[in-house]
DNA sequence: GCCTGTCTTTGCGCTGGCGCAAACAAGATG
DNA sequence: CATCTTGTTTGCGCCAGCGCAAAGACAGGC
């Protein structure tokens, strides 16, 4: 699948659409390229020619990187309404992450010169992209402080308290996390092991402050987690 | 000192000012403000309310950010032709870092109203602003990567890799690191403790590939750290 | 309903790196 | 030149967290 997009779903209510008119909006929509993946395809690798930026219309991706020895971790991940890659419109560069659809995801891509064409006729966009990318730094900035810092089991109640925020629907039980995430994936997202994240979420989860399944958390006591991410 | 700027200096050498006119340079800098601050000064506190952006004109700040436990990390130093604060110019924000001044520092500063009024006449400002911050971006994670999947030493040398290049000067005996920098300031930047360094630079030293002094260091053998860097 | 593959748990031993303490070095001050 | 302050080195003990290994749990396919 591979058309062309049009105004609907919740695309309205992303960051990089803040101050445009409807018709600012429409043409943006009309230069992009709607394009659906499959759970679990590559969007892009980390280290391909950059080429195309993406905003998420429906679904969810995962952003990873690699260093030279090929130790993983996850830099985020994103849902409806997030752009990544947005590197690919203003440097010469290759994808500084990799990118992959969890579930049935549809996205928007552009291209450079595109994009470069309608910043120049609404800098409204470049300035909605500024506020975004700069949220991004925000997180990478915080999370590197935690990670020079903090002990990992504040590290781990800081990334299911993010992924909770980000992805977090009301249960009966309390907030499941609505992503299939594994302990490795946890692990990878905190700059810990699976070892380590499954012993610490055995002892929350006898604290009361969690229950997890198979790739499933659903928190329980979020102040508790909070209060133990700032204290220890 | 408190005036307005004019032309000079190394500021074209900016990225804010690539693609700019030379009657858009000049208004660029019309708008800012030239501030010049004495050596160990703060220009602002991680925290306070967010009022300008900063490009460095002359001189070096150091960034650093403390978490709730007041545990610092070093998130860069910023030298001549670079940009801080670029939040403060989108988001109606706190700082999200601390600037202080190394040496004697000259910056312009620009505040939200006057940048975004900037950016509408000249959406070109924004694409460079956009190219700033994606760098900044493209650091951090690669940082985050390293202290997530690598050992302390080899981040150590990465660090000394990256000042060297942001910094370095040839000498006699090899590329010194033209900022005083203490055992605990490597240490913050890397994501370890003063004593670790210490100790690796001493080991460095006996393998001939540094020299170090009282907040000095000088890199005699830069290929042997990178290649100790990417391979531990 | 059984089998297979993936995910999770937990015991156990090990080690990378922390951090105290104490001695030493190098500028700064007067 | 003597003193003071601030930075550096290194020995030593310790522990947070890693990672193997082996067993257990769950889900999906046929």
């Amino acid at each position: 699948m591979d058309t062309n997009p049009h105004q609907s779903d919740s695309l309205h209510q992303s960051e990089i659409f803040i101050g445009l008119t409807r018709e600012q909006n429409a043409a943006l929509l009309k230069e992009g390229r709607s394009i659906t993946f499959q759970p679990k395809s590559i969007l892009f690798h980390q280290g391909d020619p950059a080429k195309h930026c993406y905003l998420v219309n429906q679904g969810r991706l995962k952003l990873t990187k690699l260093n030279e020895q090929g130790r993983e971790v996850i830099i985020g991940y994103i849902g409806a309404g997030e752009l990544t890659a947005v590197t690919a419109l203003f440097k010469n560069r290759n994808y500084l992450v990799t990118a992959e659809s969890l579930e049935e995801t549809e996205v928007i891509g552009w291209d450079k010169p595109k994009m470069i064409h309608l910043i120049h006729q609404y800098p409204d966009i470049a300035i909605n992209l500024l506020g975004i990318v700069l949220e991004r730094i925000d997180d990478m900035q915080h999370r590197y402080l935690e990670v020079c810092t903090e002990y990992v089991d504040q590290r781990i109640a800081r990334s299911l308290l993010r992924l909770m925020r980000r992805a977090g629907s009301k249960t009966r039980d309390g907030i499941l996390i609505d992503i299939a995430l594994s302990r490795q994936n946890i692990a990878d997202y905190s700059g810990t092991t699976l070892y380590t994240v499954s012993r610490t979420l055995s002892a929350w989860e006898k604290n009361g402050w969690i229950k997890s399944g198979r790739e499933q958390i659903v928190i329980t006591n979020p102040h508790a987690l909070v209060q133990f991410a700032e204290t220890g």
